[in-house]
DNA sequence: CAAATACGAGAGCACTGCTCTTGCTTTGTC
DNA sequence: GACAAAGCAAGAGCAGTGCTCTCGTATTTG
């Protein structure tokens, strides 16, 4: 008795700070995770549409009503799943990113985006989720979008890092129009660098491409066209690369 | 009397084959067309996660029993508008090209671009329900693939029209990959025209960027950053057109 | 005119998200 | 240690959904 009590107190410290205190706090945030967990699962295999409360209720043997004490609507579960995703797929970017030579920037940029399909395919309907149709009335909450932010983060942290290296092609600065220059101002700012505008804005076009790509391929539209999409989808990163100005990977190894 | 009946008989004979024949018929296709505006409405204020049967039936003064004699499940009627959405933006944009002068190609490629923003801005729900996730257990049918095949063609054929014009930039031919080489074999072949296979994939490459850009516009992931994103849609455009080689606008007039 | 067909209405099934009430258990406080 | 307060699961119920089936009526076809 006591060394369950001792044991539990250790691990306790041990543990993340939520998951301390009473055993009805304990329980209720493994519930929770329980909860997300059927969810994420039913997710998976019949997409969002079909996420149903009821049938997340029944896989964990309680009642309907019994969830909405851990989440107040369906909305609300969908928004915490979205944002697992998204720090799922940060993730994932990141270790990609990580993984690859430091100062090969075009190859930390290929396996960042490379890393970004592969989650894509692999977890369909939540990529749907994040990057699809949003739900119906659904606005995503600010917390959601702080979350979402981190991905083209990771991609612009990339950029930036090969302009502090340096490493960037330079191009003649044709300017921006001053709403884009202010843009990109604020962008820069967020990151704590100075990088060039016109790169800044055009790593967001890469950004765009890159997700334009992956939803293309993930809902359909390369339907008879370009059906296995994975040579076209390095090519179109090397482009891309190619339009941030960051450098060939032969030149720097 | 039968004048009525003469006029109805002259009516027919003017109006489209489907519309002629029996009074039972011409209501039918009538009727049909009834349905799918007031689905249309319901989308565009609701979206197409709330579009419901039942209600547009309700709208209609009918039960929700009578809608099935039309559309035989509610996929049938979602099928029914993306091909109408489809067909309504490929217009658009073939619509704003031929406004451009013909020779102007850069000019020709931003308003096609713009006409599908403006377009997408305008029918936000619409445009969800051809590029946003697919709905539940929903797989295209042949028949909107089709359709939905006109809006990248248009945006080709500006392409072809430059190519044959030799007003294309022209670029040290890079090799493409085999089986990108194949793949713009069969698109090129499908336009018949003998584009570079390089320009034409890098074409499908500034086409995602386009999409990209403006489903991250209309699902809000500029949040925050590129809120109005008028100016960047333009510069991102421009720098799509530099991609495939399209000729600067002033050195054209 | 008669048979075949198309049609609208209604009832009904199985399901959904969500609310409210009812008992029970775990907490924190005198 | 007793007791009120708060947290919890269960059940019933509401309003809504897509969809099916039956039934009487209207229209078209032979």
């Amino acid at each position: 008795m006591l060394s369950y009590l001792f044991t539990d107190l250790s691990s306790d410290r041990l543990e993340d700070m939520n998951a301390s205190r009473t055993a009805r706090e304990r329980a209720r945030s493994e519930l929770t995770q329980e909860i997300k967990e059927a969810a994420r699962r039913q997710l998976s295999v019949s997409g969002a549409q079909a996420l149903s409360l009821r049938a997340v209720a029944r896989e964990l043997g309680m009642v309907s009503s019994a969830l909405y004490r851990y989440f107040a609507s369906r909305d609300e579960l969908l928004t915490a799943l979205i944002i697992d995703a998204y720090e799922a797929l940060a993730a994932e970017i990141e270790a990609a990113d990580r993984a690859a030579l430091s100062a090969d920037f075009r190859g930390r940029w290929e396996a960042a985006c490379r890393a970004t399909r592969a989650w894509a395919t692999a977890h369909p309907h939540e990529y749907a989720l994040l990057y699809g149709s949003p739900v119906p009335g659904y606005h995503a909450p600010e917390t959601t979008i702080a979350s979402g932010s981190r991905v083209p983060i990771a991609l612009m942290t990339i950029v930036r890092d090969a302009h502090e290296a340096g490493a960037l092609t330079l191009r003649d600065e044709e300017p921006l129009p001053p709403t884009l220059t202010d843009q990109a101002v604020r962008i820069t700012e967020f990151l704590g660098s100075d990088i060039p505008n016109d790169v800044v804005i055009r790593s967001v076009t890469a950004w765009t491409q890159l997700f334009g790509m992956i939803t293309f391929e993930l809902f359909g539209q390369y339907a008879n066209s370009l059906d296995p999409a994975d040579t076209f989808f390095d090519y179109s990163v090397d482009r891309m690369a190619d339009l941030i100005g960051l450098p060939e990977t032969d030149q720097v190894e």
